[in-house]
DNA sequence: CAGTGAGCGAGCTTCCGCTTGACTT
């Protein structure tokens, strides 16, 4: 933390001795510590308590930013942190009475019981409170939340706003106050009221008409059907081959390739081109060439921080955020969850000096950027270093190569743009229409390429595969000799799957979501079982190639191996039962526009021009019209699809989703001895076959005997696994195994390499109670107690623990029980 | 939470956005 603040100060220093206008700031300074005097005498109790006299306390909601800004402040200010939102509706169905006018409950959360306490104790003590929560909704909500939590009046605060956290910015805005904004306050409460509304409301639906403890909401279930719609494109998708064909000429000894405009559908067509071909004269009859420029990207916002770290480092989001968190908490970069891309002044200007000392003048070019996207709220920069000078970080690998992506993206918008020569050739053919072109690219003026290239998105089939680079001198007329052309067969390829970072750029271009809850969105909707993340091997297919080589024409068959995919989003069974339920019954929420419409209302009620419980009436009432007509007359969706009937005894075979999950059922609901499997983990409702259904019901078998006990193998909630008096070992199949061939010999073999691991763990057993020990475990070692895990304090060894001082630590755990997530049966 | 899947009825689940640590077997 000392390390922060010596930055700052550097900072600060370099700003006095570069910018002129340093005198006006030293002056702003001191007229604010003298009307910080003044304030404070008008306080009624200023005289009273002498040691209060002066103090302001500075609210902002971050930890890091206040660390900042109390260093820009001096003494007169303590700067303390919200930590986000204090309070929030209560929990249950209670907290909005909709028979009266949709009045909100508030609570503070239990988590901010010790800040607010200690906020309040600060508040009395100060002579003025300056709520500096963030420039947008939710930040003027904090503000309105802190005042009624800590009992502030109006003339006990001041609102004060800025979007960058630099010196001046900090003093500018202490300069100009103003009050908390309820129009804006009220349009935070919409968006609150209208989450809890919708989200407390459909959920309990899905309860009664799908399955336990499913969730819906305005953002994760529009998140879903993005996923659900994509894979139905994909389902539907056929895949059609053609023939491309691209020639590579020679001249002066140099080689560059050429590619036919004209694609043939079968290979029989190719040959016949190809044929031509070998009695062809090719000339040159086009030659254009083309200045070109290239502009950097702007900055980074959260959304585009996550997807270039996806592309290029591999970062799933969630791992993007801490670790940017971590370089914001150590002061390396500013703020990580914004939509801005703008950069402060002083950013500006200290990336401006970097480039012309690094790379010269002309790579510098200063830009602005603004806003594409449509729920932008600016309250922050955009992410950048809070040091251009420091190039890189050291440490923690994945911080340096973090820091380094932000650190040239900053860079590199605020250089020159890249220059090209774009060259074009056509090259006709004395006995067709058909023609091949050739694309060259000299870069004539590097650029921002000089130091960064922002990554793109694999989006189906490449379409152009010539290599863009230098061609070889030519001329308009020249003659042409082939040195080989190839008809090679393409496929077209289905529509990509989301990425977690494809489909936040998805989010973001429809205003669903905000950068705060991107990460945990899509974590959300794999925690629910409407998502997960996909892992296939890829099909083996066969491609036709055609090769013609000084006039003799050649014929293979190859093979390549396609649809091979990882780590790509790919929605549930449960996914898309919930998904077309929803749409069905609730098409309005689930419509891509929602979010941009509701958006719409609340900025009316930010500006003054609705009430906020009258638009959330209007949304209400017809949409509680719909949850009730839904539970009373839709019918319960389960996906269910019939498979066919059984070989044997002919009853109906199908699938459906059931109280557990997607299952497969042979006979019908009527049947007294229909009997149930769970589908596997890799298979699904929509694509398992008969054959594949009645393969669960050879689960579990029994292998045979093993001392006097039964082994058995089977598939449960955690994967494949085999059984041997009471204790279950994984099949893992990478070690080629699965339940369905494996012999009693190899499991025999499992089950005693079990054993000899769990030997391995044990650290200490006691001859008190055969079920109690201790072992190492993933975070050291603990106690197993049954089965209660206890946790061993740090400062005791292990190895020496006694009888008496185990059952002290159980018992004590025991008594403080850590809150958890899983609940008991 | 590693054998479930009917139906009953208890009591429970659930939203989005703003922030960090605490905690995990």
């Amino acid at each position: 933390m000392s390390l922060v603040y010596h930055q700052e100060l550097l900072e600060y220093e370099e700003y006095y001795l570069v910018n002129s206008d340093s005198l006006v700031l030293i002056c702003t300074f001191l007229r604010l510590c003298i009307v910080a005097l003044q304030c404070s005498k008008v306080g009624p109790q200023a005289s009273i308590n002498k040691r209060s006299f002066m103090k302001n306390l500075v609210i902002v909601e971050s930890p890091a930013k206040a660390k900042t800004i109390e260093s820009y402040l001096g003494k007169d200010f303590i700067v303390k942190s919200s930590y986000g939102h204090v309070r929030d509706l209560v929990s249950g169905n209670k907290a909005i009475d909709v028979d009266n006018a949709f009045q909100p409950t508030y609570e503070v959360t239990e988590d901010k019981k010790k800040v607010v306490a200690e906020l309040k104790k600060l508040a009395k003590n100060a002579e003025m409170v300056w709520l500096a929560t963030d420039e947008d909704r939710e930040g003027e909500a904090i503000s309105w939340h802190l005042m009624e939590a800590l009992k502030l009046t109006d003339d006990k605060i001041k609102r004060i706003v800025f979007s960058e956290i630099t010196k001046p910015a900090i003093l500018k805005a202490i300069e100009n106050p103003r009050k908390v904004d309820y129009n804006l306050v009220n349009a935070q409460q919409a968006r609150r009221v209208l989450d809890r509304l919708v989200g407390f409301e459909l959920s309990p639906v899905l309860w009664k008409k799908v399955k336990p403890s499913l969730s819906a909401g305005r953002v994760q279930s529009v998140t879903v059907r993005i996923l659900v719609e994509r894979e139905r494109e994909i389902l539907g998708f056929t895949s059609t081959s053609s023939y491309r064909v691209v020639a590579e000429f020679t001249t002066d000894g140099k080689k560059f390739k050429a590619q036919l405009g004209k694609r043939f559908d079968s290979q029989k067509e190719a040959e016949v081109f190809l044929k031509k071909c070998q009695t062809a004269n090719f000339s040159i009859d086009k030659l254009e060439k083309k200045p070109a420029k290239k502009s950097p990207a702007a900055p980074f916002t959260t959304s585009t921080l996550q997807q270039e770290a996806g592309r290029k480092l591999g970062y799933p989001v969630g791992v993007t955020m801490s670790i940017a968190q971590k370089l914001y908490e150590s002061g390396k970069i500013t703020y990580m969850r914004t939509d801005s891309v703008n950069l402060s002044d002083t950013a500006l200007e200290a990336a401006e000096r970097e480039i012309r000392s690094s790379y010269g003048d002309k790579f510098s070019k200063r830009k602005s950027y603004s806003t594409k996207s449509k729920g932008a709220q600016e309250a922050h920069e955009a992410i950048r270093p809070t040091d251009m000078s420091l190039h890189s970080v050291k440490g923690d690998s994945s911080q340096t190569k973090l820091y380094d992506l932000i650190w040239k993206r900053t860079l590199a918008s605020q250089m020159s743009d890249a220059e090209f020569e774009r060259t074009n050739v056509g090259i006709s053919l004395d006995n067709t229409d058909e023609r091949f072109t050739a694309k060259g690219e000299i870069i004539t003026f590097e650029g921002f390429l000089k130091v960064y290239l922002e990554g793109t998105d694999e989006d189906g089939e490449v379409e152009d595969e010539l290599t863009k680079d230098s061609l070889p001198a030519l001329t308009k007329g020249q003659i042409l000799d082939y040195a080989e052309i190839n008809a090679t067969e393409r496929f077209t390829q289905h529509p990509a799957r989301y990425t977690e970072a494809s489909l936040v750029k998805k989010l973001e271009e429809l205003g669903i979501g905000r950068p705060s809850t991107y990460a945990p969105t899509i974590s959300t909707i794999q925690k629910r079982g409407y998502a997960h993340k996909d892992e296939r091997d890829g099909t083996k297919r066969e491609y036709g190639k055609l090769t013609l080589v000084k006039d003799h024409l050649e014929t293979e068959k190859l093979s390549e191996i396609t649809g091979r995919e990882k780590g790509k989003l790919q929605p549930t069974d449960i996914g898309m039962v919930v998904n077309d339920f929803l749409v069905e019954h609730f098409e309005n929420v689930l419509d891509f526009g929602f979010t941009a419409s509701v958006e719409k209302e609340f900025d009316d009620i930010a500006n003054g021009l609705k009430e906020w419980n009258k638009m959330i009436n209007e949304f209400y009432s017809p949409f509680h019209k719909d949850v009730e007509d839904t539970l009373e007359n839709s019918e319960r969706a389960s996906g269910e699809r019939i498979l066919g009937n059984h070989p044997e005894n002919g009853k109906v075979i199908l699938v459906r989703i059931g109280r557990y999950g997607p299952m497969a059922q042979i006979g019908d609901a009527e049947d007294e001895e229909k009997k149930f499997a769970s589908l596997l983990k890799d298979q699904s409702i929509g694509t398992i076959t008969i054959e594949q259904a009645l393969d669960l019901f050879k689960l579990p078998r029994q292998l045979g005997q093993f001392e006097d006990k039964v082994v058995t193998a089977a598939i449960g909630r955690f994967g494949p696994y085999i059984r041997h008096d009471g204790k279950f070992v994984s099949i893992k199949e990478v070690d080629g195994d699965d339940p369905f061939t494996i012999t009693l010999e190899r499991g025999v073999e499992l089950v005693k390499e079990k054993r000899e691991a769990d030997a391995k763990k044990m650290i200490k057993t006691f001859a008190e109670d055969e079920n109690v020990s201790v072992q190492e475990g993933r975070w050291g070692p603990y106690i197993k107690f049954g089965k209660q895990n206890v946790k061993i304090p740090k400062d005791i060894e292990a190895r020496d623990l006694t009888w008496d001082e185990v059952k002290a630590l159980t018992e004590e755990a025991a008594k403080n029980p850590t809150k958890k997530r899983g609940k008991k049966k």
